[in-house]
DNA sequence: GGTCTGATTATCT
DNA sequence: GATAATCAGACCG
């Protein structure tokens, strides 16, 4: 050894990215996320899976138009809509482009940062289940109500630029019954770290 | 390996 | 009353 201090945790890939990252339509932005290193004080990882969703298709939330529960899809991009599913699990999306109602819904990450908080958060240790589907995400970093509407380029959340360009693939989203056909979920090929397998 | 079901709440019909 | 951007555990072959 060196004799310098050893890092605890990795070091971190890129520069923060701000606001202006999320002024583009959620399809154009979803799969440039992939790569990109998402945190909440400290916990998360490498971004693997994700999907657009836009006002205009009936699978979004923003399709009928603004309710309580989707306010923050309506509101400035760069900002968390966070909401709950099934009545059980929190999800968590990136709100994007001004002037229309449109978000990227965080599917996937590959754990690597603040491990032993997630393990702790999720009660068990295997690393591929830690943040492998959108429930499972929030959970492992503690993503609840609170953070619905807060900005993403600001603590407790730190979202880093990809330094590498991963090999993205494109496939029908999960878990919907309206507009199936559109191919908007987006993972990182092979990557053992996803929700499930790409269809 | 797969398939089914319960948990629990906001929203819509 | 029904559905939903889900997950974990039970059960079957």
């Amino acid at each position: 050894m060196t004799g310098s201090p050893r890092p605890i945790e990795p070091p971190r890939p890129g520069a923060r990215l701000g606001a202006a990252f999320f002024e583009r339509p959620a399809i154009e932005l979803a799969p440039e996320l992939i790569g990109c290193t998402f945190t909440l004080a400290g916990a998360g990882g490498r971004i693997v899976e994700v999907e657009a969703y836009d006002e205009a298709e009936p699978a979004s939330h923003a399709y009928r138009g603004r309710t309580r529960r989707n306010a923050a899809m309506f509101g400035p991009p760069g900002h968390a809509y966070v909401y709950r599913s099934y009545g059980i699990h929190w999800c968590m999306n990136f709100v994007c482009e001004s002037g229309r109602a449109s978000a990227v819904l965080l599917r996937a990450l590959e754990p690597s940062l603040g491990l032993p908080a997630m393990r702790g958060r999720r009660g068990l240790d295997d690393a591929r289940l830690l943040c492998s589907g959108p429930g499972r995400l929030c959970q492992a970093l503690g993503v609840g109500a609170a953070h619905d509407g807060k900005p993403i380029d600001a603590a407790p959340f730190e979202l880093l630029e990809s330094d590498e360009r991963p090999d993205v693939t494109a496939g029908p989203r999960v878990g919907i019954s309206k507009a199936v056909e559109l191919p908007w979920r987006f993972c990182e090929a092979g990557s053992p770290y996803l929700s499930r397998h790409p269809g």
